[in-house]
DNA sequence: CTTCGTCATATTGCATGCTTATATTCTGGT
DNA sequence: ACCAGAATATAAGCATGCAATATGACGAAG
């Protein structure tokens, strides 16, 4: 019963994060820490203890007595996270392939499918959001605690540059149609095919974010 | 020239992860703020903010309320860390075989030669030493800075575990043929053979901590 | 003899205040 | 008019002190 028992810290680290995800607090602001304070009424010390963490998740940048800025990277960076985030993607879709339980391939296929009615009405935020869930689950599949941590704290720091990633036309039924071909390699226990499969998606991911993310980089 | 302008937080970081990575600090050991203020000569406040961001990079843990200790991996999760580490550094040694520029293919070649000397000696400190090179120059080849840090950090997280990796008799050996695969395959632009190379190399380290690091364990 | 409840102690969590470094502005000189 | 240097202001870093909670021990009841 004592689950919600965070500390001041976390909890304020949950909440920054949360608007940094949100967009409020934009890539390349200045997050004072008076500022975090009054905003959350508490003291300066739990701030600065959740800005450290928050820190070492590469959410948010600390150089030392210059103060936290939300982390904005380089197109080159930007290069890196995505490279990244396919690579170990893919290695979790080949691990999910191999591990997964009865169980779990029929709640991917479950989620697959329910994705779909979201596709032909073209329900954008709902896809989003079940898309979060359709990953989630592959990186739970995989049996890896360690690779899916990385993998959802790559998709979080991510996440303030792709805030437009299904606003292309189109981009939600290519999207649909590519998790279809790593859901069949799973379901069919091809490890080579899923892995395939899901770097080849997630290489389309990031040139998606090329075509039109630029427009919303705040960068130096 | 300002290049050591490290707060006192980061420095105590880094005091406190160098004696959990010597051994000093055992897995499981509980890590009291004051006692590490008094050793530090600092307050709790840098100590405090120093555990913080430990806790973000695995090396140890921090329950609310209940203080910190350093991390103490339960045998599946440290076959997690394991495989985790095999795929990343199978990922990176993959990607460095596509994109090393020839002068850090010669480095890589030279480092491995360099390492023969090592092995037959059977120097086995130098040598762990050297493999630690060996596997970062492949990090860095794989230009990719994510991959690059998450696989260092995993290999921080592993290292208090592996402390007696190189005792087994003819390991160094063994890890040096492994290594020189992995180095043909690269230097040959071979990224598939790279990657099953890597892949291979890891999970023989994995079984070689299993023949003998069962017994450093100090779990619950 | 075992078990549960209460109390004491030690340690974490947080707030406040002071010190120090950095950034900005103002003044003086060229 | 512009640049350089110094002073002031602002914000980060750190220490100390207080409050709250977990842990261990001791005692009482079953």
């Amino acid at each position: 019963m004592k689950r919600e028992d965070l500390t001041q810290a976390e909890r304020l680290a949950e909440q920054i994060a949360a608007s940094v995800l949100s967009g409020e607090f934009a890539p390349g602001l200045r997050l004072d820490e008076a500022m975090l304070a009054a905003r959350y009424a508490v003291s300066r010390t739990p701030v600065r203890e959740a800005l450290r963490q928050l820190a070492s998740s590469g959410l948010i940048v600390l150089k030392p007595r210059r103060g936290a800025t939300v982390a904005d990277a380089t197109s080159a960076q930007l290069e890196s996270l995505f490279g990244a985030m396919a690579e170990i993607e893919a290695a979790c879709a080949r691990l999910a392939a191999m591990s997964m339980t009865p169980i779990e391939r029929r709640r991917l296929q479950s989620l697959h499918e329910s994705m779909t009615a979201l596709t032909r009405r073209d329900e954008r935020d709902e896809y989003a959001a079940a898309n979060v869930a359709f990953h989630t689950c592959i990186y739970a599949g995989a049996h890896n605690e360690i690779l899916a941590d990385f993998a959802a704290g790559l998709r979080r720091r991510l996440a303030p540059f792709r805030r437009a990633q299904f606003r292309t036309e189109g981009r939600l039924a290519r999207s649909h149609s590519e998790h279809a071909t790593v859901v069949d390699a799973i379901l069919a226990c091809d490890a080579a095919a899923a892995h395939a499969a899901m770097f080849h998606h997630m290489s389309l991911v990031e040139d998606a974010y090329g075509q039109l993310g630029v427009a919303t980089r705040a960068s130096a």
